[in-house]
DNA sequence: TCGCGGATGAACT
DNA sequence: GTTCATCCGCGAG
């Protein structure tokens, strides 16, 4: 865990993470997926920013059917068809925002789904809205990783490669090995194994079995 | 540690 | 009216 104070000076804070360029995002959304682990995801709050790793994704590709975009566009997954690297929000049963990322080429309907972070800076802002739980549990899930960082449907559709209220960098870490398992929580296409994670991390959801 | 059920709201049929 | 890529708390083992 890397956090730092809010009121520390600048200098003693970790350095931003560089801004990730649409032309090294690959295209393909299963690389898109593995990709992006071990890049972090930035926030703009209002006290400050808040930060984490993303340790755990999933695809969800053209034609797949359990993508959003399996029956075409509409209005709510509309985000789904621009082009690589832009937001698609959307609400989940009822409780949960859930941020997922455009994959592919305009036009093509599909994404990545970050699933969890590793909290790394203004935990102390991600606590504001999960005060119960362990910085462990912080974003550790799809559900929890958009409550942490306060996502809504006001999120859906801005570039994620633009330095704004949400983006996402890379400090030049580099993914130690990667597991793979099925997608979890689906009714569809449940038995692909889409689900990527960085193995070992502590930040995982999902049950053990599926992370190892 | 696991599995269960309720809460909840919007999109879509 | 049905579906749903979740979370939380509870109770059993």
């Amino acid at each position: 865990m890397i956090g730092s104070h809010p009121d520390a000076p600048a200098s003693l804070r970790p350095p931003l993470p560089r801004l990730l360029t649409r032309a090294e995002l690959p295209r393909d959304t299963i690389a898109l997926a593995r990709f992006l682990l071990g890049k972090i995801v930035v926030r703009r709050l209002e006290g400050g920013l808040a930060t984490g790793r993303i340790v755990e994704t999933e695809a969800y590709l053209d034609g797949d059917p359990a993508c959003h975009a399996y029956r075409g566009m509409t209005p709510r997954n509309r985000s789904l068809f621009l082009d690589v690297g832009h937001a698609y929000v959307y609400r989940c049963y009822g409780t949960c925002w859930m941020l997922n990322v455009s994959s592919e080429a305009p036009g093509t309907g599909a994404g990545v789904l970050l699933r969890a972070l590793e909290p790394l800076r203004g935990i102390e802002h991600m606590r504001r809205a999960r005060a119960r739980a362990s910085v462990k549990d912080l974003a550790r899930g799809p559900g929890r990783l958009a409550e942490a960082l306060r996502i809504d449907r006001s999120l859906d559709g801005i570039d994620l490669l633009r330095r704004g209220d949400l983006w996402i960098g890379s400090d030049g870490a580099r993914t130690g090995a990667v597991g793979e398992s099925v997608r979890i929580g689906l009714t569809k296409g449940a038995e692909a194994r889409l689900r990527y994670y960085i193995a070992g991390s502590g930040f995982l959801s999902g049950s053990r079995t599926l992370n190892r």
